[in-house]
DNA sequence: TTGTAGGCGTTATCAG
DNA sequence: CTGATAACGCCTACAA
């Protein structure tokens, strides 16, 4: 209709108001904010200085990204951000990214794993520099799309058989810290209880430190481990009767090893449930530390995992391959100690 | 150097190269993304189609936004990512922002709304086409701009005195709830505690009920409020000492009704340490369902808030406004109900 | 029905 | 040291 913008939404300030503003040419501009007054009169920098305040000038990041083909965006796939590790995870690796001038692109799996690749291609897409993958990451095809797209990878807390960069908790670390701590109180039938292991490394690590752990031990202690789906209640309730009923047995005291908070929660309802006491008839250390822990039943003891840390390892991680590109390093591990939380669930009861 | 993009990271595959691969100008592969084989031989739509899929070709958003001046992007702004009411509302609005094709980009104020103006700023410089705010919002100086800019704002939870659409908890409705159940279960002697209210409209809405509440039924019950600043526990566990003590002054029975989920687990704790049961020595009810909201104590009675409806509503209200520009509608207000979920805190015992 | 050309806001190359 | 000018990838009048 008119050959000019339209008056009535005012249109953003582009780079060419402050060249006409301060006198200059777009160039310059360019210049002052790019490379900030170097090579140039000093007095022309600040007349453009000037202008760019007196504006509220700020440059484009869409027009940057599509000249210089680098977004300042990087992805972030958590699997599911009911999950507390993963938004703890999220807030250090934000910090990070912010701080080093990188946005963050968030997609939520909420759980369906199956979405991995869609997520993957939507934020390639949106030109994100790399990518920080809280998740299975099954879909080894896009991962080597985004590879070869030289689009840098980082895995929080589940391995891959890829060689891509690594940070996550020091398992064989932690569940000996664990299994230490529940036999020094006399627990010694144990069971370790995970949602099922599927291609998740982190659960499959602590299930095989487990099991080292326990046939290590045999003279002192019993281990089996169970897998429990999401929401089967009958199983896993199944599985506790059947690790009283050991225990009972044999006069031992039977005790639980959570793979993660959920978990834990769900045995302690379960617990509940069968009508047996944390830290009495059964004891408990979960993975995770969270706000509710010291106040579910007795207090539930746990490994705490250094969640900021895990996140701001990765981003510092993935930022170093962005801004050092070309510099093929070997894929590097990242495994943080966890801390152990002990509290009513693992202590001996009169 | 070379005259040619280089040749070994393989560069992006543009709409030229789909025009080129299917023998046509580059103006009709737009339209056949665009106008979906609209106005066109269906053959030559047909080869261009094939083309894309061939190439595995899609359009880059960046440029995209750059020519239409509409970059899909939604901004979320969250006060705090470990609030779990945050993130419930994050996933309803996460979405149905996906289905309707936008992609949130989400700014984490880990509790410091200081930095709110930032938020919005960086937000509004990455074109975002508007804005969802889970937050204090005092910069109202930040908000106008905004408007100005013609970008669309919902308010998620805390109301403000600008005209803006609103979306949250009927507070009026909740509040008697909770204290109807209250009063029922023999609860007579009411504290309602918040953190400091501050311009947080939610906060304030509830105490306001709950005044009006306890006015309105000054024969059957008294109620105060305080305000506990966050990690000041002393004053947290003062307040509940009093009203220990006001209660068997009197011999009357006190009872707690806590601002969110982070107060309630507080109050939880506050109860422990001064060795009263929850459920006997002193009822409880918070606003906040949540995972562990059945197992902590004799489970805490919740006002349960119905969070992905909130974010939905949010997401779709702002949407709709997004594709409807220049309809100046009333700002419109979305009140949503709470649900009671009665538990063992509120529940009389023997 | 299809193609040509101009421009969205930046940056980078190359003259001056 | 500074200023034109050509891209970046895409969309959209306008022309054919």
């Amino acid at each position: 209709m008119s050959a000019h913008p339209a008056p009535t939404a005012r249109t953003r300030i582009t780079i060419d108001d402050v060249a006409r503003e301060a006198g200059v040419s777009k160039a310059t501009v360019s210049r002052v904010i790019n490379r900030r007054g170097e090579l140039m009169s000093p007095e022309l920098a600040a007349r453009v200085q000037e202008a760019i305040t007196r504006l509220g000038y700020a440059p484009s990041p869409m027009a940057q990204a599509l000249k210089r083909g680098r977004s300042r965006l990087i992805g972030l796939v958590v699997a599911d951000v009911a999950n507390p590790f993963s938004v703890a995870v999220m807030q250090g690796a934000e910090r990070v990214c912010r701080a080093a001038g990188y946005m963050l692109m968030l997609y939520n799996l909420a759980g369906d794993e199956g979405r991995e690749r869609e997520a993957i291609t939507a934020l390639a897409s949106y030109q994100v520099e790399g990518f920080i993958l809280h998740t299975l990451g099954r879909e080894r095809q896009v991962l080597d799309d985004a590879l070869q797209r030289n689009k840098p990878i980082v895995l929080v807390d589940r391995a891959l058989d890829a060689p891509l960069d690594l940070v996550g908790l020091d398992n064989a670390q932690a569940v000996p810290l664990a299994l230490d701590h529940l036999l020094q109180q006399g627990w010694n039938e144990l069971l370790f209880v995970t949602e099922p292991i599927q291609s998740a490394t982190s659960r499959e690590e602590r299930r095989a430190a487990f099991t080292a752990y326990t046939s290590a031990q045999a003279a002192q202690c019993r281990g089996q481990g169970v897998e429990v789906p999401a929401g089967d209640d009958a199983t896993l309730d199944a599985a506790l009767r059947a690790l009283l009923q050991r225990a009972g047995d044999d006069a031992r005291r039977p005790a639980v090893l959570a793979v993660n908070a959920v978990v834990g929660l769900r045995i302690a309802a379960a617990a509940k449930r069968l009508g047996c006491t944390l830290g009495r008839e059964l004891g408990l250390v979960t993975f995770d530390e969270t706000d509710w822990a010291p106040l579910v039943g007795p207090g539930i003891t746990t490994l705490a995992q250094p969640t900021d840390d895990i996140g701001q390892q990765a981003a510092r991680c993935l930022i170093e391959r962005l801004e050092n590109p070309g510099q093929t390093t070997q894929p590097r591990r990242f495994r943080l100690p966890a801390r152990l939380l002990a509290r009513g669930s693992s202590q001996r009861e009169g």
